[in-house]
DNA sequence: ATCCATTTATTCTGTTTTGTAAAATAAATA
DNA sequence: TATTTATTTTACAAAACAGAATAAATGGAT
């Protein structure tokens, strides 16, 4: 039996923008979560495609919500993250505490 | 300018293997370090290449140990994290709580 | 009313880096 | 010289990433 897999940690990342922006969660809302957090510059390639996969592993559902009424206010595509994509959230963080818990530069991470 | 990079997810996991273990940290210990903590089954294979990556980064140290007087006792590697390692496990770690703080999967991972 | 520049947004294309397994090789002892 | 502990090599799959292309909307000029 080979090995079940963990998410990646851009993946991690952006089922926590997800989860944290709730309905609100659309590409550029997505990246501007990560970079107020992180400070982390994502580029819309490196997010679309990673929430694709997400997608297509059936960790996230999309839904498309309506145009809103502003200058280019093309219809936004919405993700949530699913039970499944929950349950792999846990597992990773799960594996990530157990091996990382008591290091000085874990505690320090987790101060900031 | 672009972005500096965060490592990776195993990168990470690997990381922590060698803070933990130390003096001990060499190919067989640290591969019964990441089952032991985390049911995760790492081939060598996966393991050494990413063990060279990191210290072709300068994140880790090799030095080599001495023949054992056992049967196949055939001299170990052994890896430190160095001081630019620890600074990036920092900057990951610190990303990784930022965006993950707070919320219930990764609560409920810190517990177990 | 229609064209078109501008804006917000997603999709596509291609490359690099990271993650992985398995086979090959090396060095030791019994 | 067979067996054991260990590392190295090889090859490929998956994840991360950047940037260009495309799409869909509005606002203003004519």
């Amino acid at each position: 039996m080979p090995n079940e897999k963990f998410l990646g940690e851009f993946e991690l990342i952006v089922m926590g923008a997800l989860m944290r922006l709730g309905d609100a969660a659309y590409g550029v809302a997505i990246i501007e979560e990560i970079d107020h957090r992180t400070g982390r510059d994502v580029s819309v390639g490196a997010l679309y495609s990673t929430l694709n996969r997400l997608e297509k592993k059936g960790y996230v559902e999309a839904r498309m919500g309506e145009a809103s009424a502003v200058r280019g206010g093309r219809a936004k595509r919405f993700f949530r993250v699913t039970r499944q994509g929950q349950t792999q959230v846990e597992r990773s963080a799960i594996a990530l505490h157990s091996m990382m818990q008591g290091l000085p530069a874990w505690l320090k991470g987790a101060q900031a």
